[in-house]
RNA sequence: GGCAGGUUGCCCGAGCGGCCAAUGGGAGUGGACUGUAAAUCCAUCGCGUGAGCUUCGAAGGUUCGAAUCCUUCACCUGCCA
């Protein structure tokens, strides 16, 4: 077996470890049980959990033994944010999340076939414990003193905000759960993001304190953008992996919009591809960079990846469609219906105007935005340029009698339908 | 419980009773450049075609006129009990 840690490292999925030559022997020595927690805070996974995915489906594939656990109980509570107090998710709601987090998983790792990967809840053996129970065992184990050195912790208590009981006490779950399966699986590995070192250490010290075990955490860093902000929003927010939170299609331009001094460090992460098929790529990020070969590799791998080959492939079309240099004039009414069909837009009628236009198809907020971006130069129907503030669509402009293709920008990009 | 201070547009943060839709920075958006990249420069950034309308924690009040003064309420911070 390869040196798994090497490759990950090279993958730049490793930010932190506990005792990494311990780790590294571990891992060498034969299969791993390991886990990786989920919260549902939100009814979908978004890119930051596709890195944790990423991660487990390395260590599966070198033959360690994935624990996926979707947190049905540490999600009721809430992990600390650095910025403000969560808002509490009721019961049920959790629930209908822990089981959209548990199925959209389910395609990333092998639940079947000789090395399975087990799925697990904490709410399981959480919800039974009471609350002397919790106290007395597991409290136990917990010095305030530590606790409160915690950079999420430390930051709350430092803020106007302060911290609830409720989430202060979060670490105490988390910690738990490792407990749990360790004692239950074996487990001696976990691994998430570098964000929650300190979660992860409150549950390695408390199978010290309490199995006298040494166990390991490994943390893969936050991704960056090449100035070194978060990389992973869009001007409408999270990149979700569910579908209907986010089309294929923005999905996909997502991804295609990469810069490229750091495009390929994304390639290492995000794909599955080798040494010499990315350093192919970034020969012609360097050379001929007009051509995005870099881009278009990433974002058709990680859209094949969370959304099949399927998707990839209207997507791409799509794309091609509406990006490429023609007029869209020239498409056949087939290629129009599928390349608009993932597009943002709403139903217009013939005559109304253009001002109209972008804010029925939610290109712009209001119509003064609207004004303001045509009078800039920012707005173009089929491609051709609009400079008149009383530009209207007409009947014509429909292409095959369907829909306008509308842009604001470079792109942004919305289908206007014709309502009759 | 007492005393003092604070609450401004997405965020930070200015703001003499009239010249404030409200300085400045950041983010965002558009343009130029280019490659659906980055950097840079320019413009823009409450709603309304416009007259105008609705904003400065909430509700009242004083005034010809308030984000700016008064009252009450809510929340936050600090100090003292």
């Amino acid at each position: 077996m390869s040196d798994i840690l090497e490759e990950l490292h090279w993958r730049g999925l490793v930010a932190q470890t506990t005792d990494e030559p311990a780790l590294r022997e571990a891992l060498a020595d034969g299969p791993v049980t390991f886990y990786c927690g989920f919260d549902p805070t939100a009814p979908s996974l978004h890119m930051g959990n596709l890195v944790q995915l990423i991660l487990m489906r390395h260590l599966q594939r070198a033959g360690h033994h994935p624990i996926c656990l979707v947190g049905g109980s540490t999600g009721l509570i809430g992990d600390p944010k650095a910025t403000a107090e969560r808002t509490l998710n009721s019961p049920e709601t959790v629930a209908t999340w822990v089981a959209r987090i548990q199925a959209q998983v389910q395609p990333f790792l092998d639940f079947g076939g000789d090395n399975p990967a087990i799925m697990v809840n904490n709410l399981d053996w959480t919800a039974p414990m009471s609350a002397l129970d919790f106290l007395r065992d597991v409290g136990k184990h917990f010095r305030v003193n530590a606790m409160i050195k915690k950079d999420a912790i430390a930051t709350r208590l430092a803020s106007q905000d302060g911290i609830s009981y409720t989430e202060f006490s979060y670490q105490l779950l988390q910690g738990m759960d490792y407990l749990h399966l360790y004692r239950a699986y074996g487990c001696t590995l976990q691994t998430g993001g570098t964000d929650q070192w300190g979660n992860l250490t409150a549950g390695s010290d408390l199978i010290h304190r309490a199995e006298h075990q040494s166990v390991h955490l490994l943390t893969t860093p936050l991704v960056t953008k090449a100035d070194g902000t978060k990389f992973g929003k869009t001007e409408t927010g999270t990149v979700w992996l569910d579908a209907e939170l986010m089309s294929p299609y923005a999905f996909y331009q997502f991804w295609i919009n990469a810069e490229d001094a750091a495009v390929i460090g994304y390639l290492k992460t995000f794909t599955d591809r080798t040494r010499a098929e990315i350093d192919a790529l970034e020969a012609s990020v360097a050379g001929t960079p007009f051509k995005r070969e870099a881009q278009k590799t990433l974002a058709a791998d990680v859209t094949t990846l969370v959304h099949g080959a399927l998707a990839t492939s209207a997507v791409q079309a799509a794309s091609e469609a509406l990006f490429g240099r023609g007029d869209p004039r020239a498409l056949d009414a087939g290629t129009l219906r599928d390349a608009t069909a993932e597009l943002p837009g709403g139903e217009v009628a013939p005559g109304a105007s253009v001002v109209d236009v972008l804010v029925a198809t939610g290109l712009v907020e209001s119509r003064n935005a609207a004004r303001r971006v045509i009078s800039d130069g920012g707005v173009s129907i089929n491609n051709d340029k609009v400079t008149d503030l009383d530009a209207v669509l007409a009947a014509e402009d429909f292409l095959h009698g369907q829909v306008a293709l509308v842009r604001r920008g470079r792109k942004s990009l919305a289908a206007a339908r014709r309502s009759l």
